[in-house]
DNA sequence: ACCTGAACACCGTTCAAGT
DNA sequence: ACCTGAACACCGTTCAAGT
């Protein structure tokens, strides 16, 4: 009777509901109206279910329209990863597993093939290509985590630390910090990913004989 | 009798133990051999115990010799945060919360203003120094995440993905991942932070004014 | 096959009651 | 003040028993 379909889509259901740190086997099988142990008939873990529904996920993320130029083609297939991962934070957070990226399907997989190839059509060697990507998977999962913690603080409970952010720090010691004050705040809620992402692509281009004349 | 600093105790010698996603409130007050309930009245919460541990750590984070170019001692400052990150992992899973470096001790944010400083001496404004820091901050926690995960996962259970790597991959959609195949386990495994961290730093002070002569 | 409730071994936290 | 056990409201998972 019960499916695995119909469970990953009611698994779906409760994480746009209440968000992926509430989803528990217990909620999840009330809310498709079954014993919670019946949902281990259809899947081997609440692990293994998260994987299923990253990997639905994957499925759906969009093959965006590449631009010519090798390096602007990676800053595009990044940020197609990226707001994707902003979508479902909880995948950024199951994906800091090494080797598990792997399991994506091919149509996540397709990104990161576009970056390595680029990386390769810039000049890199295979093994450069992969450094370059995971430069790029670093640092944007650093972001998504850092902006979904804040966001989930933010809206839940506490501002508290909003004034004391900086605020009474010692001038003698941090002065640059001290003078920022209150406005690291304000800097900090600003969306610069693309920004430093591609700060962090031309640099890694640019490394180890990957240097190639930089298109304009 | 139990006091604060003998909590921190406590839970440091169970951290190094068991790892910190074992520590519970129930195992720290057992392990000082005290009932559950007593911690509640020496510390808020387990997220304020959190809080208090990393504080602790942070005072201890050592202040590395700086090199004078500015570029080079924003790269040794950001090893030096990431250093200390490795040995306490559980404290990058806590300081991704947004305005949380704000309430580590004067000594660790010492390194965040030699950063911004460093930054503002390459010619960036305050505001460009902040985004400076920012990307450094976000490839560094995204590095230890990934990390962390990765190892806790090797040692406790599943090699088990070992081979589902990049084994498999149709060479016709994905032909650089296929033919990287076993190899990319290999390469994800090597240490490159500070090389990608280098291409960062590079790369965000070249972009937008901050651009100075690269002193050799 | 598919489903179940009871049970096990845990959590964080509150609260009235004790010294 | 400092500590306590009982209790509340949860977890993931196993297992023998049912249809």
């Amino acid at each position: 009777m019960t499916s695995r379909g119909q469970i990953l889509a009611a698994a779906r259901r409760l994480i746009d509901r209440d968000g992926w740190e509430q989803l528990s086997i217990r909620k999840l099988a009330a809310e498709i109206g079954v014993g919670a142990t019946t949902l281990y008939h259809h899947v081997q873990d609440k692990e293994d279910l998260l994987f299923l529904l990253i990997h639905e996920a994957g499925e759906q993320v969009p093959h965006p329209d590449l631009p010519d130029e090798p390096g602007e083609r990676i800053v595009v297939a990044a940020m197609t990863i990226h707001d994707a991962l902003a979508a479902w934070p909880w995948a950024a957070e199951v994906l800091t597993t090494d080797g598990f990226i792997a399991r994506l399907g091919d149509s996540a997989l397709g990104l990161v093939e576009v970056i390595v190839a680029a990386a390769i059509q810039r000049g890199c060697t295979p093994d450069q290509a992969v450094h370059v990507f995971r430069g790029i998977w670093y640092y944007t999962v650093g972001e998504i985590l850092v902006r979904s913690h804040s966001a989930r603080r933010r809206e839940s409970n506490q501002p508290v630390y909003r004034d004391a952010l900086f605020g009474s720090l010692d001038p003698a010691k941090l002065p640059h910090l001290a003078s920022l004050g209150e406005r690291w705040a304000a800097l900090a809620a600003r969306d610069t990913y693309s920004d430093g992402l591609r700060a962090l692509v031309n640099g890694l281009l640019a490394q180890g004989g990957c240097a190639a004349p930089q298109v304009p």
